[in-house]
DNA sequence: TTGACAGCATACCTTTCGGTATGTACCATC
DNA sequence: GATGGTACATACCGAAAGGTATGCTGTCAA
């Protein structure tokens, strides 16, 4: 017995999942109301067109990502440690369902990159995840600017941007060539100079994976440490 | 009077041109047979497919971009101007045939981001492209740190990727943005800071545009220095 | 002169897309 | 027990997609 409410968040968990491991407009309004186990009926009840479906997904992803990002960017922790869960995180959301890994970007801000000058919802949609995500990084090199973590001074807002920017191209790349472990490195090492973060705080990223992963991951808390980074 | 080799050519620019500024499965093959004037069936006459078009496109369109990113990385220039003429010729890519300034990233290697686990032609193309993207930055990065311009001893093929992988992303964002001065801010010091760059070496962002982009823009040689940043 | 083939043009096919029109089960309210 | 609104289900639609089938036309070797 499912509530009305359970069938829209349905919907928009469904659409989240397929257009992350594929994209806007190759996901139609069929396959995901198929994936979902509702009929068009259902969908256009709730939802008034495709583009909707999507600024609504966005807006739903965007809540539960924000609250993780509230959680990591605490003040409990010293900024360090919220550089190290930020890294975390990234790296938790590029896992499916199922646990296992598939590196697929985020859906929302390549859909906005992607779709042409039409479609003027999802750009607008995907630009606000972009500034979402822009300021979240903002705040982060500002942090670790006022705790004394970077060798030199730096504007926030612009290291916010390249962090964003770096971390958007990395996950596209990781796209291409769903390599996990070098995009753990990767992430890392280009977070580390993008900030010019001070040597005794940068984790040795030679070693990768193993137990610097897995910790960052862990922060996640929503899978073991095991599993994270399986092929090291 | 054309002859075969124009027809090819011709649908094969265009297709650039038209996925370039808005992406792979939005942009259909009707469209682009009429934006370069030829029907279907002489599409259909020179490629076997769509995907087929993107793979030779991608091929065609690498050709011009080695050429110009051979003659860039020549000996001739130290690493510093080589790196100087590289920012040149990104920022020259995001302009249009017409002149105006239109930020639209790689078509190759977003199509292949974007492209879901289908169409494997398309995906190894902009795989391919991605290497080729990789592969000039490593060596962008080898011939800096050889002539000692950078302050610490980086991992040539890292920063390579660390460099594309960037640079795709800004261009992403760009795209989602379309504020080209910031761009060009951004593209430097991210840049810089990736590889970095001693100091001294690096140009001055503050003022970014005007002298700085034109010069930069110069070494692309197709377009004067003035309509360059024209917004500045 | 003619056959053959490259280089197209035209018409059409099938599938799939986003979206709509209409019907129905259900529940509350009066 | 009639009414009305919510929450769907089913059937269908027009447009556009990628792709095909076929016919025309110029060129050139035999």
């Amino acid at each position: 017995m499912s509530t009305p409410i359970d069938t829209r968040l349905k919907l928009m968990q469904t659409a989240t999942e397929l257009i992350w491991e594929s994209n806007y407009d190759n996901v139609g309004i069929a396959e995901i109301c198929k994936h979902a186990g509702v009929t068009k009926g259902a969908f256009y009840h709730h939802f008034t067109s495709k583009a909707d479906l999507f600024v609504s997904a966005c807006a739903n992803d965007w809540e539960h990502v924000r609250v993780s990002m509230d959680e990591v960017l605490s003040p409990r922790y010293t900024a360090v440690q919220q550089l190290e869960k930020v890294i975390g995180l990234l790296l938790q959301k590029q896992k499916r369902s199922d646990g296992e890994v598939q590196i697929c970007g985020c859906p929302f801000f390549t859909a906005g990159a992607q779709a042409g000058c039409e479609e003027v919802e999802v750009r607008s949609a995907a630009r606000g995840m972009s500034d979402n995500g822009v300021l979240y990084h903002t705040a982060l090199a500002r942090n670790l600017q006022a705790e004394g973590y970077l060798n030199r001074s730096i504007d926030p807002a612009q290291t916010g941007r390249l962090l964003f920017q770096f971390v958007q191209g990395l996950l596209m790349h990781g796209r291409v060539c769903q390599d996990f472990s070098q995009l753990c490195q990767d992430l890392r090492e280009g977070m580390y100079r993008l900030l010019d973060l001070k040597d005794e705080y940068r984790a040795v990223g030679k070693t990768c994976c193993g137990s610097l992963v897995s910790c960052a991951c862990s922060c996640a808390e929503t899978t073991t440490d095991k599993e994270c980074c399986a092929e090291a």
